[in-house]
DNA sequence: GCCGTTTTCGGCCCGACTGTTTTCAGTCG
């Protein structure tokens, strides 16, 4: 799985970077990060698409951009980016991360006073060096060095997990307390990354200085970074960045498409536009002539107009899906309501919070029609893991339990360990007695690729085996993923009939949508699950079902979408089958 | 540096905000 986009898309961001200190051409630059932007969302490896040499099929990269791409991956290096790099020293490029300071004010202050790294800069701007510099002044200096500190104790990209409900909070406040017509958030968040930079809402209404006045008087609010009648920025307490702009009513929709993003996406349409005469921006859809809306002021009309079915905000990353949408081949995404189940669960039976009946009442109550009850096995000391003769114990539970639930059912099911030779838990058996079967990966990690993969594929082979519990097992911004040939996995599912899961964990989000998309197209179905130790946790299956939209995943590619009669025979059949 | 049912040359997304400026440059998203 040694996909090399991310490293090459990296380099060229770096090429960009320095570039742009270099003073180059904004358009050259630009082409650079554009083909940058490309290969990180391409689907197929990029290093394939260079021994095939087909890397001019890549938007973006011409001739020189495909001469300096093969050199770096036949080479492991680029002579134009060594000498590049030579030109200046190596910390300044940092320089780049203090917002308000771009390519020209770090290039200037390098110039004039030496500084080469954050230290030096930091330095410079408490004693007053910066201020003297042409097209600089106090302001500036006093901006840059606030901009200084609180990059140095930044908090990383907030989770998803933390970032919905804020901004959740922030739409109410604001429906409450601002006169606005309408508010919502946009940005990553509504496309629901796996991580949130900062925040964007949007609001429209009447007054816009009303809206601005109210939005930066909120008790969250910590600090006003800027304001204006169309656009405020304050921070949240941890740091969190919120920007909200102010559009009015006419624009609501072009705003609402503009701020959700990606950036990418929202190139694509703009050239869309620009091809048929028409110019969009986040005011509305105009035609360049005659200055006419063309857009009715839903986000829905600036697509119909450009030929487009309406794109879902998790699709938006110029992945795909505008060629689908412009015929008419978007995938009907799942959604919350569609689940039927949770698949993955814990009790108090070993490491959740809360008892078997307790988290059962909790999944009816969801409106669920089943839930498995998947408790550690023995291996997982740490989690008091549970034996063959105590699973036996929880089966007579479940079944006194199924008695009074009815129709609801809770499956008798495991979470159970891997062990690092591939080995499983429990034998077949035991196996037998339990309604639902998955298998995670808890220990060792650090195994290479090949044992790893071997490891897992062993386990799916296991006719029991019905899901693969979060295939990477990475931490989101914690823990790498650990080294697995992932498209062996998907190959060797898609033979077994065994389904991966989409975690729903804010930390896990695994499979992420990246995978998700790959395992769906190899007829692999998705599990989505919470993982839940405590009844409140079932509340994360929204995080497990944006991602898998982010996959591209449908209602039909979801086992716990299935209703119960046919979940149970597919599980059934499963079993009986020869893999 | 890329790209072409306008073009192989001359375009390339574009508006808001801030600060340092007397009309605009830099930065950001």
């Amino acid at each position: 799985m040694a996909t090399r986009n991310q490293e090459v898309a990296r380099l060229l961001e770096h090429i960009a970077d320095l570039l742009e200190i270099k003073g180059e051409q904004a358009f050259r630059v630009n082409a650079y990060r554009a083909a940058a932007r490309r290969i990180e969302g391409l689907q197929q490896d990029v290093e394939d698409l260079f021994l095939e040499h087909h890397l001019r099929t890549i938007p973006g990269v011409g001739e020189a951009l495909e001469q300096k791409i093969g050199e770096y991956l036949a080479t492991g290096q680029l002579e134009y980016y060594e000498r590049l790099k030579r030109e200046f020293p190596p910390g300044l490029v940092a320089l780049l991360a203090v917002p308000g300071l771009g390519p020209r004010k770090a290039r200037a202050i390098y110039d004039h006073l030496g500084v080469a790294n954050l230290e030096q800069l930091e330095r410079a701007l408490e004693e007053g060096r910066v201020r003297d510099l042409p097209g600089m002044g106090e302001k500036t200096e006093q901006n840059l060095l606030r901009e200084l500190h609180r990059l140095k104790q930044r908090t990383t990209r907030q989770s998803l997990g933390l970032a919905l409900p804020l901004a959740e909070d922030l739409v109410a406040l604001l429906a409450r307390q601002a006169p606005v017509e309408r508010v919502s958030y946009a940005g990553s968040l509504r496309r629901a990354r796996e991580t949130i930079g900062d925040l964007d809402l949007l609001a429209s209404g009447r007054d816009p200085e009303a809206i601005a006045e109210a939005f930066v008087g909120l008790p969250m609010v910590v600090e006003v970074l800027s304001r204006g009648p169309a656009r405020c920025s304050v921070l949240a307490p941890g740091g969190q960045q919120v920007d909200l702009r102010i559009v009015d009513r006419a624009s609501w929709g072009a705003a609402l498409q503009y701020f959700t993003g990606s950036k990418a996406h929202n190139v694509r349409l703009r050239e869309l536009a620009v091809r048929r005469g028409w110019k969009l921006n986040e005011y509305g859809l105009f035609d360049e002539q005659s200055g006419k809306r063309l857009d009715d002021g839903d986000e829905a009309s600036i697509y119909h107009c450009l030929g487009l079915s309406w794109i879902p905000p998790e699709l938006r990353e110029d992945e795909g899906e505008i060629e689908a949408a412009r015929v008419g081949a978007l995938p009907h995404l799942v959604e919350l309501a569609d689940i039927q189940g949770d698949l993955h669960t814990h009790t108090d039976w070993t490491d959740g919070a809360h008892s078997l009946e307790e988290m059962a009442e909790a999944a009816r109550a969801r409106g669920y029609a089943y839930l498995a009850v998947t408790d550690h096995s023995k291996s997982l000391g740490v989690a008091r893991g549970l034996n063959a003769a105590r699973l036996m114990e929880q089966r007579r539970l479940v079944d006194r339990l199924n008695h009074t639930l009815a129709p609801f059912r809770v499956l008798l099911g495991t979470e159970m360990d891997i062990k690092r030779d591939g080995g499983l838990d429990f034998d077949d058996a035991t196996l037998e007695r339990l309604d639902y079967v998955s298998a995670s990966i808890h220990s060792g990690m650090s195994q290479g690729e090949a044992q790893m993969t071997e490891r897992i594929l062993r386990a799916l082979r296991n006719p029991h085996v019905a899901v693969l519990n979060h295939p990477r097992g990475r931490l989101i911004q914690r823990r790498e993923a650990y080294e697995v040939d992932l498209e062996a996995v998907i190959r060797t599912a898609a033979a077994c009939g065994v389904a991966l899961e989409v975690n729903g964990q804010p930390n896990r989000l695994d499979l992420d949508g990246h995978w998700a998309r790959q395992a769906r197209e190899a007829g692999v179905r998705l599990a989505i699950n919470t993982d839940a130790h405590a009844t409140s946790q079932l509340e994360l299956m929204r995080y497990g079902v944006a991602t898998a939209r982010r996959g591209w995943v449908e209602r039909k590619d979801v086992l716990n979408a299935l209703p119960l009669d046919e979940l149970l025979a597919t599980l059934r059949r499963k079993r009986g089958a020869e893999c």
